[in-house]
DNA sequence: GAAGACCCTATCCGTTCGGACAGGTCCGCC
DNA sequence: GGCGGACCTGTCCGAACGGATAGGGTCTTC
């Protein structure tokens, strides 16, 4: 997670009219925050203030007044991802609060966005992504990382289709096509007796009870 | 795994400075292609090319030399929507291209993304954000507006759910957490005959033959 | 060759479903 | 008032389902 420092960025795009930004960094790695706070101060002319707590960031909040933006780590001391931003959320104000992390979860990010965060910034961005993405927030945008959200979506390992037989998988096909046993014996050619015996094992590999159950499950694995 | 979180992604173009940046709009409005013109030269020093049409584009983009950005309508002569996108992303090289559109669009939006789109633009936008998106993309970022593509996702405008009675829903819902219609009944305080008969009625009403298919259909609905 | 999978078939039994009766109460609306 | 709709309850019956049990077969693997 330490990553190497970056320096040498050339200060090219000083931002338009960016002058007296004011951040407050939440973070509890200080390598991280210096090197967030570093780079935008020697960047553009953005003033930072950092903390490496939540008492301490809400503290700052109240006593050096409001900043143009603030970043939150999801996991530091104190905090507890979703619930501590609806929190500072509240107690903010009119400030902007954008999350940072580690771990990078589409979930968090996008509940932390319809709760009314700025942004969510996973720490593999790049510092210049940062300082453009700090600058785009402060301007009272919504940033995230497209191609994270985009691509967390058609996430699909079948953890589950994996444990099944072919035959059982056949079986479950028909049945997510809201099949009767009958039908499901008559279009692989073989009797119903056997079709219930698929049934009843796959309904104990996949945890259902039911035939419903089973149905509900595989749609929601994205299976067929 | 993320070992180098700066990955300095200089431009093989002019580089992102704020002052000089050229910019070529593509669309067949001439109202809307002046008005973001006009606003972007007033607001911060960007100069701007305005065509409207994608023949005149190309022939912009092939004399008037490389853009920091090209915004394309995606409605206009010569342009036939995703096809178009990826043609000229082919030929512009190193050159960033955006979509502008009237009609927003989330499944075009993503599509444009993936294929290496430097944005999305509605022209529901504000002048003010189409201003900061443009810088923004400007700098090598992809920009599009966030609510605009997590709204669409949950877009359940209930075509179905609304010709089901109150207390037939509430069987469907049991229905689809995988419950016998005893279970249903006690869950909901009435008798095992009763959630029969919303059964059988919500059935014709939504097409289903036995409760799986309801349940199935109930899911791929949205619903729950 | 034995062990263990996956596949197929069959019978039996109790439960559940699906559908069809035939009632009843409320409520809003013409 | 009559009428329709949503809601509830009940009985009946045939069909389907869920599970247990007891076989048969073919493979691969040890």
């Amino acid at each position: 997670m330490t990553s190497d420092a970056c320096h040498d960025m050339r200060p090219e795009n000083s931002g338009p009219r960016m002058h007296g930004l004011r951040l407050l960094i939440a973070d509890d790695h200080e390598l991280v925050r210096d090197a967030i706070a570093l780079f935008l101060r020697s960047e553009g002319g953005i003033e930072t203030v950092t903390v490496g707590d939540l008492p301490s960031a809400v503290q700052a909040i109240e006593t050096q007044g409001p900043f143009d933006l603030v970043l939150l780590d999801v996991m530091m001391p104190g905090m507890n991802g979703i619930d501590s931003l609806r929190e500072v959320l509240a107690m903010a104000g009119g400030q902007r609060v954008a999350l940072i992390s580690g771990s990078a979860s589409a979930e968090i990010a996008e509940q932390a966005l319809a709760l009314g965060a700025s942004g969510y910034l996973p720490k593999t961005l790049s510092a210049k992504s940062l300082a453009n993405a700090v600058r785009f927030m402060a301007m009272g945008e919504q940033y995230a990382p497209l191609a994270f959200l985009r691509n967390a979506r058609p996430e699909t390992p079948h953890p589950l289709a994996q444990r099944l037989s072919r035959r059982e998988l056949d079986v479950l096909q028909g049945l997510t096509g809201g099949k009767a046993n009958k039908e499901i014996a008559r279009d692989l050619g073989i009797t119903e007796p056997t079709v219930k015996l698929h049934m009843k094992t796959l309904y104990r590999k996949i945890g259902a009870h039911n035939r419903t159950q089973a149905a509900i499950i595989a749609k929601e694995e994205g299976l067929f």
